[in-house]
RNA sequence: GGGGACGUGGCGGAACUGGUAGACGCGCCGGACUUAAAAUCCGUUGAUUUCGGUCGUCCGGGUUCGAUUCCCGGCGUCCCCA
């Protein structure tokens, strides 16, 4: 009996499998009547080495892809790399490497260690998203948006990142930082390339309803970041002399037409129009503006900045309530891009302008009435009121509720010509340009004459020049000597190229579509896409609940739109999985220490840790995301080489539920390790060679084991589709017990046939989780072919029904004895038999049973007292 | 500030639509094997107990024959938005 040795048996069953071209995807005309399936994990980014959040991401995605393979389907399962971006650039200014050699030579690195996985990929399709023939692909799609207007330049504000030199969206600023380099993001003016992804957001938010295979928490988020809103544009005149080219008046947009009444202000950007024209004729005000361009762009660093304005000493009138004015603020608290950017201040019911009120000492009028407050008493304080209520202090609307006074104000304002009820959206469109090298060129070319000219498609790719250098900040495209002189495709005479190249997200937006035909001539494959779209299940972090994921819609539905593609959306179930963690330590001076240098000592329930090298104590710390800087990691191939691919696998779907963060930890793999050998001793202690077939009708434990393993056919089935792989472990190892309390040694020949039935089926039921493990044990009871192209066993209904019930009975609720019945016994049977037990009988003494309650197959409570 | 998720043994977690709380794994404890250790294997393991029980799913109420699950009010943790 040989022990079970994963590294001589996963290497050479990776191997098997690549001989046999297993994992080959087989086209639509080639899979007759099999249905498809598309699996897919977020590809990566190449860094360089794999960490234990790939291994768990992707191993979840081959237990569904092996899963789905041995249930009949036609499986796509494609691997690719996302590898376009700063961390190149970086390596390339800090170490001197060019992005292109690092970059492939990672890739390199990363796909030999994603092999060693087993998964069940096919990897003729794969691609990275610098190849110049995807990049290309990608410019000719973008030539086709361009063309349908939905791709155009515009000089606006931007986050601009200082340290990386470049344009940030929205999206990629956080907390006011690059969402990179974590360098305080500036405002600037530049003119940029955009998409209009504004166009689908109405479409964009309908669809998410369809989306039922979906988190409903990414779901939400969505629709939070398009922040669809209904409102009201108005226009209020100046009081006074209006300032030249004012003379129309402001226009404002508000969501709360409802407080009108309660207006005490108006306030406008520092980018207005208005402040530039004022801060032209004014330092102040040109002081103040500038001031003001300090920080972040977004809504949430605009919201956490202090409140600060500048009184322009202009007044508008009151469109109800022509003898009232309100003074003209410029805010820094106001955005340019929502709105109108202008609003009317209503202190009382809105926090910002309360803040802003407060500090500047304006009126705070209030207008809405929370229920059960007194008209004559109730004022705001320091906290505006934003919940339900009757409108007040505002005449006509006197007594509304606030749906009805936001109607009625619409109404008037609209019937007077003075604006027009209007629906907004927090999303703005999406800003691609990017002043870096290491991306995808924009595919255009600026001409004196003819203004922007695409390049023409036989032109295609706009290739990136190699010879480029990264000794100074900037762009390295700008400076390049040649590249970016060309003639113009119109008029032949001299010209530039574009030298901003595309967001990184641009080039994710759409490799899922390559991918159903990565060679094709076009872009995109119609037909294939046609057949494999949408992703059937997608399966990444929860990170891009906004970035990556809506990108991604946007750009399925404006290339259907152009043609190129016949599904609205990209990815028909999306799974989020749960990030590895471990705990932290840290070391007598307080720095980090990596786990591998800790020895962790128990003492009964609680536990110590001591450094190995000199035993000095160790501060053990929370349990965070492993990273680099905490040195809170554990390198996969180290995992590899311990203990083996299957065990690692395993160990990440087995502690926790998929969507939660699992916590990495030295028993657990150790567990998962014995799991694996324990399964190899039950195959390899049966009898070599084919077992004679016994009917077990006799024997009940023999019929017991089957009924075992066909119940854990259901049980694993449904654990699997419904994404719950930790609770179908937990089945795996319940049944490994069972079959252990039957050992081969000394059974009746009819134990070794129900155990050769139930083996046969354990083999393929461990296979999407452990594969290797699986085809060893499949070879070793003489499987037919190989475990991977076995079916999935089928569950007999008759063996995997229980034929009887053990029913708790209870007295008053509180359990006080078990009776076992046939399954499906009647209400007043099991009563009888439930009555009629002695230990239950002995608790009801002195009692009198007032009520039996029975629930079939579940459960019996006798009422008493 | 708004919205959402979550809170169960020493630990990770299980419990399908309200029906035996603690599956499965880790750890601990005990045992076998060993000169010894590691590995492996076997067993115990929510608390408490006068061994009849009693208590127990963050806290306080409620609905129910029955609540980890549903409702109301707190406390705490995390996420998203502002």
């Amino acid at each position: 009996m040989a022990r079970y040795n994963p590294k001589e048996s996963e290497p050479r069953w990776v191997k098997a499998w690549d001989q046999a071209g297993v994992f080959a995807t087989k086209a639509q005309s080639d899979a007759g009547d099999q249905p498809k399936y598309y699996v897919l994990e977020m590809f990566p980014y190449p860094s360089g080495r794999i960490h234990m959040g790939h291994v768990r991401n992707y191993a979840m995605g081959d237990v569904v892809a092996r899963f789905k393979r041995a249930r009949g389907y036609n499986v796509l399962h494609p691997m690719g790399w996302d590898a376009f971006g700063m961390p190149a650039e970086n390596a390339a200014m800090e170490r001197g490497i060019h992005p292109k050699g690092w970059t492939y030579d990672n890739i390199a690195s990363m796909r030999q260690q994603l092999k060693l996985l087993g998964l069940s990929i096919d990897w003729s399709r794969e691609f990275a998203t610098c190849d110049p023939d995807y990049y290309g692909h990608q410019q000719a799609w973008f030539l086709s948006l361009l063309q349908k207007g939905l791709v155009y330049r515009k000089e606006g504000v931007v986050n601009w990142d200082p340290v990386d030199m470049t344009v940030l969206a929205n999206e990629q600023v956080i907390d006011g930082r690059g969402w990179r380099s974590g360098a305080v993001v500036e405002k600037r003016k530049l003119t940029q390339w955009f998409l209009r992804i504004t166009d689908y957001a109405d479409a964009l938010i309908e669809g998410l309803g369809g989306l039922d295979r979906w988190p409903d928490k990414v779901r939400t988020m969505q629709e939070n970041w398009i922040g669809r809103s209904r409102g009201l544009r108005l226009r209020f005149q100046f009081a006074d002399q209006a300032p030249t080219g004012f003379e129309a008046g402001l226009e404002v947009y508000t969501t709360r037409p409802d407080t009108l009444f309660g207006a005490s202000f108006l306030a406008i950007a520092p980018d207005h129009p208005l402040s530039d024209a004022l801060a032209k004729a004014n330092p102040a005000v040109a002081a103040f503006v500038a001031d003001c361009r300090k920080g972040g762009a977004s809504g949430a660093d605009i919201e956490t900045a202090e409140k600060k304005g500048l009184d322009t000493g202009l007044c508008v009138r009151h469109p109800l309530d022509p003898n009232q004015t309100l003074p003209v603020w410029i805010g820094n608290f106001v955005l340019m891009d929502y709105g109108t950017g202008a609003i009317f201040g209503c202190p009382a019911h809105d926090q910002r302008d309360l803040d802003f009120a407060r500090k500047y000492a304006l009126r705070v009028q209030p207008v809405v009435l929370p229920p059960g407050q007194d008209p004559r008493t109730f004022s705001v304080g320091l906290e505006a009121y934003t919940g339900p209520g009757t409108v007040f202090n505002s005449q006509f609307l006197d007594g509304l509720d606030i749906e009805t006074a936001k109607a009625r104000v619409i109404d008037q304002i609209e019937a007077a010509g003075q604006g027009k009820g209007a629906t907004v959206y927090r999303l703005r469109d999406w800003g691609v340009s990017r002043q870096r090298y290491w991306g995808c060129p924009i595919p255009v070319i600026h001409c004196q004459a003819c203004g922007v000219v695409p390049v023409p498609r036989e032109q295609l790719p706009v290739i990136l020049p190699d010879d480029v250098t990264f000794d100074r900040p900037g762009n390295p495209l700008l400076r390049h000597p040649t590249w970016r002189h060309v003639a113009c495709p119109t008029c032949g005479a001299a010209a530039e190229r574009e030298t901003d190249t595309l967001d990184t997200f641009v080039d994710s937006s759409w490799y899922f579509a390559r991918f159903t035909d990565p060679k094709a001539a076009d872009p995109i494959n119609t037909a294939a896409a046609d057949y494999w779209l949408p992703v059937d299940q997608y399966i990444g972090g929860v990170e891009h609940a906004v970035l990556h994921l809506l990108y991604a819609r946007f750009v399925t539905r404006a290339l259907k739109d152009t043609g190129a593609l016949d599904v609205a959306e990209p990815f028909a179930g999306l799974f989020t999985q749960g990030m590895v963690t471990h705990e932290t330590y840290r070391g007598p001076d307080g720095q980090w220490v990596e786990p591998q240098s800790v020895e962790i000592i128990a003492e009964g329930n609680s536990r110590r840790a001591v450094m190995i090298d000199g035993g000095a104590p160790v501060v053990i710390g929370d349990i965070e995301k492993m990273s680099k800087s905490k040195k809170n990691v554990v390198a996969p191939e180290d995992i590899f080489d311990a203990y083996g691919v299957d065990a690692a696998r395993l160990f990440v779907m087995s502690d926790s539920p998929p969507e939660r963060d699992v916590q990495w930890t030295n028993g657990g793999v150790e567990g998962a390790w014995r799991f694996v050998h324990r399964v190899w001793t039950e195959f390899d202690s049966q009898p070599e060679g084919a077992v004679a077939k016994v009917p077990y009708s006799h024997e009940s434990r023999a019929l017991d084991l089957l009924k075992a393993a066909h119940r854990l056919i259901g049980a694993l089935t449904d654990s699997i589709e419904a994404f719950r792989f930790n609770g179908g472990i937990a089945k795996l190892y319940e049944f490994l017990n069972i079959i252990k309390g039957l050992p081969a040694a000394g059974a009746t020949p009819e134990i070794l046939s129900a155990r050769a039935d139930a083996l046969s089926i354990l083999a393929r039921l461990v296979a999407p989780f452990t594969p290797h493990l699986a085809e060893a044990c499949w070879e070793r009871i003489g499987g037919d072919g190989m475990a991977v192209n076995a079916p999935w066993p089928v569950l007999d209904p008759e063996l995997a029904a229980d034929d009887q019930r053990i029913l708790p009975v209870q007295i008053n609720g509180k359990r006080r004895g078990e009776v076992t019945v046939l399954a499906g016994l009647g209400h007043a049977e099991v009563e009888q038999i439930a009555l009629a037990d002695e230990g239950v009988a002995r608790h009801l003494e002195g009692l009198t049973v007032r009520k039996v309650i029975v629930v079939t197959d579940r459960i019996v409570n006798i009422v008493a007292n």
